[in-house]
RNA sequence: GGCCAGGUAGCUCAGUUGGUAGAGCAGCGGACUGAAAAUCCGCGUGUCGGUGGUUCGAUUCCGCCCCUGGCCA
């Protein structure tokens, strides 16, 4: 017998933010055992809840929630650390007989655990000051020029005004002396022996989605949503370059808090900001071979989603 | 009611010494390998407020009308 943990699809739930992931998979989680993976970058952060949309208590003690407060805002995630984490939730889940249901946003992320990552060195915090360092005093072009001179491929693919991408290929550089495409093609972290089920979330016309960023964030602030960032500046050890504080919202609600912008503003910037997050997790979700699209709130949308959770709970049963 | 300043892209505005116009933002499309809710790339036709006139030609000059803001009554 193979190993189940292999063998079985995984179930995706993917959608823009505001698209109504989360009701859907507390519906699922009502009627069938299951336990949802979130597959969310900014989730992932403690104290960053309401301007997250992060599932609340009431609903967390309804259903397990995995991959939700796992680091300090202060801290650091990433997409190699996500991939590992939610193979470690998927096999317990399984263990304790249950379906995983892998709910979120994050394009990046579902990438990552589907297909693997290269096994590449972790960020160091101290090359990457100095090269940011670098970048500050001499610009990303000077630096891309740089890059062309150690692994002309990776400059070849990196645009010279991305420095987030340079300074990455830099970094594994200076860490290993390789290439980072030599190394992207050496060892690679393993995705799923299966492909998975795909369904997503979406409202078909775009300016429905729009709608209801706006209630959404509308929402956010009458929860609060200030105040929770006011608590995040008062600890004192945070700062906008933190990746947390990069998330959307939390960003404008920052300078909104220091006096930056007032309140008209920083609500503007902010559902605009989420509507120029949600237009980039569509480009990722269009580009998923084999998803099947569904209008929030569609019933056939659940029916499908009760169903496939009804097969994997059947065949965990008999492979337990 | 009078005077002044405006009315140009969804928004804020530039410009055309008369040959039908272009920036920023928004929006749309795309990329994406340890920051990814990040970081980047690409995309600019719109009754130039309306109407009449001058002109080969008017968004541009002139008249009238409408609208907005300010000042005066």
């Amino acid at each position: 017998m193979t190993n189940p943990e292999q063998e079985q699809p995984l179930v995706f739930v993917m959608g823009p933010t505001g698209a109504g992931k989360s009701r859907l998979a507390l519906a699922v989680a009502a009627r069938l055992p299951v336990e949802i993976v979130s597959v969310d970058s900014a989730l992932v952060y403690r104290g960053l809840d309401i301007g997250t949309a992060k599932p609340t208590p009431p609903e967390r003690a309804a259903v397990r929630h995995h991959l939700l407060d796992v680091v300090d805002a202060a801290g650091r995630y990433s997409a190699a650390q996500f991939r590992s984490d939610a193979r470690t939730a998927v096999a317990a889940i399984r263990a304790r007989g249950r379906v995983p249901l892998l709910v979120g946003g994050t394009g990046l992320y579902f990438r990552a655990l589907e297909h693997g990552l290269a096994d590449l060195p972790d960020a160091d915090p101290a090359v990457r000051a100095d090269l940011a360092d670098d970048l500050a005093r001499h610009g990303s072009a000077a630096l891309h020029a740089r890059l062309a001179a150690l692994d002309p491929a990776a400059a070849a693919r990196i645009h010279p005004r991305d420095p987030q991408r340079i300074l990455r290929a830099l970094e594994v550089h200076a860490v290993t002396g390789r290439a980072l495409t030599t190394l992207w093609d050496e060892r690679r972290l393993a995705g799923l022996a299966q492909p998975p089920h795909k369904l997503v979330v979406a409202p078909a016309v775009r300016a429905n989605l729009h709608a209801a960023i706006v209630r959404r964030f509308d929402l956010m602030l009458a929860r609060g949503f200030v105040n929770e960032v006011r608590a995040l500046a008062v600890r004192g050890d945070l700062d906008p370059a933190c990746a947390a504080l990069r998330t959307v919202g939390y960003r404008e609600v920052w300078r909104h808090v220091h006096g930056e912008l007032d309140g008209a503003q920083m609500r503007e910037r902010a559902i605009v900001a989420t509507r120029q997050l949600a237009k980039r997790q569509l480009t990722w979700l269009r580009r998923e071979h084999g998803a099947q699209w569904f209008e929030p709130d569609a019933p056939a949308l659940l029916d499908r989603l009760l169903r496939l959770v009804e097969v994997a709970a059947r065949f965990q049963s008999r492979s337990n």
